[in-house]
DNA sequence: ATGATATTGATAATCAATATCAAGTAGGGG
DNA sequence: CCCCTACTTGATATTGATTATCAATATCAT
C-alpha cells in the first residue's frame, strides 16, 4: 500500500499545471486511496482527521477536485444526489444500482452500454467525457422486508 | 390546454392519499404542464409568480415533490447536478445528454437500454424504479469554439 | 354549516459546497 | 543554501438550494 503509481499520476498532473505538490494533497490522497469504496468529500475528512487533525476541511473538497483532474477520482450521485467520489485509476467504467430505501450500491459492468454511446456520441458531434448510468429501486432485502 | 386528463389523475392521486386539492396546487400544475422542458423548481416558482404572485416559494417545492409521486413529474439531474423536473405523464422514458460547457441538453432514445437494464434487474432480485443514464461531453458548437 | 385535518406562505434553519484572506510553504533561479 | 514569488492552507464567513416551523387559513366528509 504505497500508491506509489497513483502519487507519481498526481505529482506529474501538479507539475503540468504549476501547482505545488504538498503534504496535504499527499495525505488526502493516500487517505483516498485506503478506502475501496463510495465516499462524501466529509467521509474523507474524517479519514483524513484520524491521521491529521490539522487538515481543513476546505482543502478536502480542494484537493478532490484536483483527484479529479487528475484522473484519480471520478465524481458520482447515488443515493439523494449526494456527491460522492470512487476511485479512477486503473479501475473500469461501471454501472450503478441504488436502493432507494437502505442506500445498499451495487457495481454492474454492462459493456454492451459502451457501444451504444459510442454510437450516439458520433451521431450527435459530441465529444463525449463521461457516461452514468443510475439505475434505482429497491434491493432484494428490503423488498422482502416491507412485503 | 386544459389538461383535464392531469388534473384528474393529480386529483385522484391527491384523494387517495388524504390530501387537499387546492387551488395553488392546480395552479403550480398547470404551470408546470405549461412548459415542455426540463425547469428547476425556481424556474417554476418564477412562472408561477407571474400568473398569481401570492404563491409561496415553499408551496412550488412542496407541490413538485407531490407531482412526481402521482407520476405526472420527474426528478432528473443535468447540468452540475441541479435538481430539474420533466413532464413524466404521456412521456416516454428517455436519455439525456448534457453538454458540459453550455449546458445545451439533448434527448435521446435508445431503446435498447431497457432490456438491457431489465436484465439486470431480474440478476440482482431488485425491483427497479427508474434508471437514467446521462452523457456528457462537449457539443458540436461548443467544440468547434474552442478549437 | 361544522370541525377535524391538511395547507399555506413568511420566515428561519439546514446543509453541502465555495469564497475570502492573512499567514505559511514550495520550489525554481541564482 | 537562500530568496522571492506564486501557490496553499485553514479558519471563517458566505452562498444557494432545499426543508422545517408555525400561526393563520382553506378543504371536504359528514
Ligand atoms: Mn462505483
Ligand atoms: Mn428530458
Ligand atoms: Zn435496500
Ligand atoms: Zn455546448
Amino acid at each position: 500500500m504505497d500508491y506509489k503509481e497513483e502519487i507519481k499520476v498526481f505529482s506529474s498532473f501538479l507539475k503540468r499545471r504549476g501547482l505545488k505538490h504538498t503534504d496535504q494533497r499527499e495525505e488526502i490522497l493516500k487517505a483516498f486511496l485506503s478506502e475501496e469504496k463510495h465516499l462524501t468529500a466529509d467521509d474523507l475528512y474524517l479519514l483524513v482527521m484520524k491521521k491529521n487533525p490539522a487538515i481543513g476541511h476546505a482543502t478536502v473538497y480542494r484537493t478532490l477536485k484536483l483527484l479529479c483532474g487528475a484522473n484519480l477520482a471520478s465524481e458520482i450521485y447515488l443515493k439523494d444526489n449526494r456527491v460522492c467520489y470512487e476511485h479512477k485509476y486503473g479501475h473500469r467504467a461501471h454501472e450503478h444500482m441504488v436502493c432507494v430505501h437502505c442506500g445498499k450500491t451495487i457495481e454492474l459492468r454492462i459493456p454492451e452500454i459502451e457501444s451504444l454511446v459510442k454510437k450516439v456520441e458520433k451521431e450527435h458531434g459530441f465529444k463525449l467525457n463521461d457516461y452514468a448510468l443510475k439505475l434505482s429501486g429497491i434491493c432484494a432485502k428490503c423488498g422482502k422486508d416491507t412485503k
